[in-house]
RNA sequence: GGCCCCGUGGUGUAGCCUGGUUUAACACGCCACCCUGUCAAGGUGGAGAUCGUCGGUUCAAAUCCGAUCGGGGUCGCCA
């Protein structure tokens, strides 16, 4: 189009007078007959149309027929509107550009849900039609953000002195971790490549180049079921420092995340440096290795105080070596027993407790089925434990260590979002620390790493390694950002001797070490720096930047709970040909093969 | 795999609990006509859903029950 462009959104006041010509979808049209309006709308704007039968009989003959969405070329001069006809609603209000040539450039069919307006619309349909979801303003504005803070973030590493470097998409699978996206090779039948789940071994070994601070905006695959924080592929700030320990990558990720949110326009502020919290304190006080920062509600521990007490619940998960722990809701006294039972109940079991316990403290004092349980001194101690006032709850869970953390630290988060406790423009980072090493698998009873097996172990439980490994710190970290788990990092492991015996307390004998890592080991024979890094989940961050609820909404394309993505019916099914080609064979018929719909052939 | 929520014209909802005056309502959109200043334009008229699907209960089902499909949330899973 050789014809010189003015975006609908540039038009101001100063700009009356002047010829343009505008390209853009109706977004609305008010015909009144003789006088026409539309308002003609472009990524940057809207801008009103005004075309009249006297001053241009053809363009509003053209213009008489236009519908919604359809696509047009309008030329014409801005003119000012007069005082009482100024609309504050749009930027280009001061101006309305009278039509002197309308021409229709593509007729649009009746979209199948507005795209003028903001209404909610099942996401299904949205996906289907993804180009249409993605001409409504909210989705525009989430895909330009989260550009500009993409940019910036490259910006900002590059000034740090990294250098993004891009790490294959095909390599080799990882026994370890999540499950892996498979690509078969052709040239070498019954061999698989995979999709990256992170480019964790490829970064350790730009570090062992010597490439000193690497840096990727990597995408990453991982194929297990999905969440409205979580998309089979994904974008991570991937980054690797030589020669550092835990404050030089914090330090690093503070001024890169705190920059670019700012540049961004994201709500709220992010303040540095995060605080720190280690994963003990966080659990200790939270229940959660990714606590909300942004209320107390704090955890408080109850064993000792209950101990001995008359209520056989907490006295039999006391004496059998559980804990009793309660949080305490300011103001719960207008929860009532069916909102504790009911609703607050089912949170708690969620994770594998067994029940609620609670008492009110109302101003005759302790209140609630349980309170006959308990002597004076002892609801007079609660209490004290809990900072309990009049008119405050408290509601407890006595179980194992591990359950009665999750319950509560689940509840409390529950409790705080229906009573909006977070102020909802409140950006709370915190950096988790000390992660433990190892967990034990509840199923299968081994000791499995938590992060990943070449995080460092803390250098004060270096000895316990072969004793007492569940008790072992690492020197892994996460940020953690109003109770979602934006990253995580570590301190890796460099040291040989230490590496053998971190797999051999995960039950990794020489030779498998060999098989599955065996060329970060040759590498790092060669001269390896200490190093450390980190990887973001981008689109978590762009997610509360922008205050969205759902991963999907600052995704351009992204897949359903199915892994689908509905538009053009991925994954589907192939040609037999193709599978030969690979050496593949089909064991099983597709149970749901049928896509919602086929890619037309172009 | 478990649990929870949702499924009514093109879109968003109401009706469902307490089955029957609903020929299934409302708003937006769509179609036609009228209309010189609107900007969520206005007016008049019109088309459009047998209530996801299947089965059951009942004289009678959008409404009750069961199954199933689809979408979402969540637990498990995500080194």
């Amino acid at each position: 189009m050789s014809t010189e462009r003015t975006a609908c959104g540039a038009p101001r006041a100063a700009d009356a007078g002047s010829e343009v010509t505008v390209f853009g979808w109706v977004d609305r049209r008010r015909d009144h007959g003789n006088l026409i309006f539309l308002d003609l709308r472009d990524h940057s704007g809207i801008l009103q149309v005004v075309i009249s039968p006297q001053t241009a009989p053809a363009a509003h003959a053209a213009a008489h027929g236009v519908r919604l969405e359809y696509v047009l070329r309008v030329r014409g001069k801005l003119q000012p509107r007069t005082a009482q006809n100024v609309n504050t609603r749009i930027d280009t209000g001061e101006v309305e550009l009278h039509a002197e040539e309308c021409t229709v450039l593509s007729v649009a069919a009746t979209p199948p849900f507005p795209v003028n307006e903001e209404t909610d619309v099942e996401e299904g349909l949205r996906l289907r039609h993804r180009y249409l979801d993605l001409r409504r303003p909210r989705l525009q504005r989430n895909l330009r953000r989260r550009a500009t803070f993409i940019a910036k973030l490259r910006t900002v590493m590059t000034e740090m002195g990294f250098t993004e470097i891009e790490t294959p998409m095909m390599i080799r699978a990882t026994p370890e971790g999540a499950r892996d996206y498979l690509v078969p090779s052709r040239l070498q039948h019954g061999s698989f490549y995979a999709l990256p789940q992170s480019p964790q071994l490829y970064k350790q070994l730009c570090m062992v180049a010597g490439l000193d601070r690497y840096f990727q905006v990597a995408r990453c695959m991982r194929d297990e079921d999905l969440r409205a924080d979580r998309q089979p592929e994904f974008t991570q700030l991937d980054i690797e420092m030589s020669f550092v320990d835990e404050e030089d990558v914090f330090a690093v990720l503070e001024r890169a995340i705190s920059t670019a949110w700012t540049a961004s326009g994201f709500r709220g502020a992010i303040t540095t440096p995060f605080p720190r919290l280690t994963w003990h304190e966080a659990m200790d006080r939270y229940g959660v290795d990714k606590p909300d920062v942004r209320f107390a509600m704090e955890l408080c521990d109850l064993t000792e105080t209950v101990r001995g007490c008359g209520f056989r619940v907490f006295n039999d998960a006391v004496s059998s070596g559980g804990v009793v722990k309660g949080i305490t809701v300011t103001g719960g006294a207008d929860l009532t027993r069916s909102d504790i039972e009911g609703r607050l109940t089912d949170v708690v079991r969620t994770f594998k407790a067994r029940g609620l316990a609670y008492l009110w403290r109302r101003e005759t004092g302790w209140v609630g089925g349980i309170a006959k349980f308990f002597s004076a001194a002892e609801l007079e101690a609660i209490g004290e434990a809990t900072g309990a006032s009049v008119g405050d709850a408290v509601l407890m869970v006595a179980d194992r260590p591990s359950v009665v953390a999750a319950a509560l630290g689940a509840l409390r988060n529950h409790v705080a979002r229906e009573r909006s406790l977070a102020e909802p423009d409140e950006m709370a980072m915190v950096w988790v620390t000390e992660f433990p090493m190892f967990e034990r698998d509840e199923e299968t009873g081994e000791v499995t790493p938590l992060h990943h097996p070449f995080t460092m172990v803390h250098s004060e439980d270096v000895d316990l390694l072969e004793s007492e490994p569940l008790s072992i710190r690492s020197r892994a970290y996460d940020i953690v950002l109003n109770g979602r788990e934006i990253g995580s990092g570590s301190i890796r492991i460099t040291d040989p001797a230490i590496q053998r015996r971190v797999f051999a307390a995960m039950g990794i004998d020489e030779d498998a070490a060999q098989r599955k890592f065996g060329f970060l080991l040759e590498a790092f024979q060669y001269g390896v720096p200490p190093h450390g890094g980190f990887a973001a989940g981008v689109e978590r961050l762009v997610m509360e930047g922008l205050g969205e609820a759902n991963i999907r909404d600052v995704i351009a394309f992204p897949k359903n709970q199915q892994a689908q993505e509905p538009m053009t019916g991925a994954p589907a099914m192939v040609e037999e040909e193709q599978l030969r080609d690979l050496g593949l064979s089909l064991s099983l018929r597709p149970v749901a093969p049928a896509p919602p719909r086929a890619v037309p052939p172009e």
